[in-house]
DNA sequence: GTTATATACGACAAAAAAGATCGTATATGA
DNA sequence: TCATATACGATCTTTTTTGTCGTATATAAC
């Protein structure tokens, strides 16, 4: 249930590996691909999105590659959906990009829940920016392989 | 993005249906497939799991149908998603059930990012109440809805 | 008891979406 | 000029979703 599209997976990837730099360094997309064995053409084409969109800017040429051009706190993780694969539409008859008609339109009795939640997980995925998702508040040592104990430890 | 699965659709439908009637009133599959034009045997076998979860009860024979058996304002959304289509899982190396494997789970740089938003879209589905999404006007989530783990003894 | 109508469920097939790849063009530093 | 990078349309493959079929079982109505 609710898995990842695997572009927003490459962006991520991307991203947390181009903030670990320093300001002004570059990222190649092969870099990326022998790093961590993305495929190559559609990690570049994922980059060339965020590129597009201002998220990352683009050098050409021989030493070319990205780097992060816009604050990530200020980059909800709904914008990021959202420039990769459109707009949150939980269910065919709300999403307007794409005429994806439904053949129960005229008999539907869930239209009003179904838009309750669209609007509910919109709101959730708004507030939600991807620096927080990168880097979780709680300091911890980046090589520690019980990590994910820890961070799923919630403070309530 | 964030596209609903059918079955969950097809539970909203039957259960919203079933909500509109008299206590002890049964509701065919039947019924819901020429009232909303569902599909039967999809509906059916969502309907199925549903009384075997505990959430409908089942009643054979000539004039059979479902009914709702259970408060739904104590049945949250993870909870019916979960019994229709496994577990939360944001990416392929999260999920447990099915031995879905990433071939890069070694090198990847992103599982922390990816547990915390599956951790945050957890709490999100588990604090949203099917009554609550089925009826918008009595918001009453703080209620019970978390603590439903209790109830949700799966076991196959 | 027979029958009509309902649920129960495994297995298969069609449809849709996701994901990866190919081919070619363009930019630019060395 | 050449090697290497991004840019991007088009296409193919794989996976997932969705719907259908066939058969078994339960039971109320007759
Ligand atoms: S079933 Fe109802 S809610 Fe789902 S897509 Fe069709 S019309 Fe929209
Ligand atoms: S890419 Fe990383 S996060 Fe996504 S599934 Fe593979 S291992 Fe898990």
């Amino acid at each position: 249930m609710n898995k990842l599209n695997r572009k927003v997976e490459y962006a991520l990837i991307g991203l947390k590996h181009m903030r670990a730099k320093t300001p002004g360094e570059l990222t190649s997309v092969k870099e990326l691909s022998q790093t961590y064995g993305v495929p190559f053409e559609a990690a570049s084409r994922v980059m060339q999105v965020l590129a597009q969109k201002g998220v990352l800017r683009s050098e050409q040429g021989a030493h070319g590659g990205y780097m992060i051009a816009r604050d990530l706190a200020r980059l909800s993780f709904h914008d990021l959906t959202e420039m990769l694969l459109g707009p949150v539409a939980v269910a065919r008859c709300l999403d307007e990009e794409k005429d994806a008609g439904c053949e129960m339109r005229g008999t539907c009795n869930i239209i009003s829940p179904v838009t309750t939640l669209n609007r509910r997980l919109l709101e959730f995925y708004k507030g939600l920016s991807v620096a927080e998702l990168l880097e979780p508040r709680a300091r911890q040592t980046p090589q520690a392989a019980p990590t994910l104990e820890q961070e799923v430890r919630t403070e309530l």
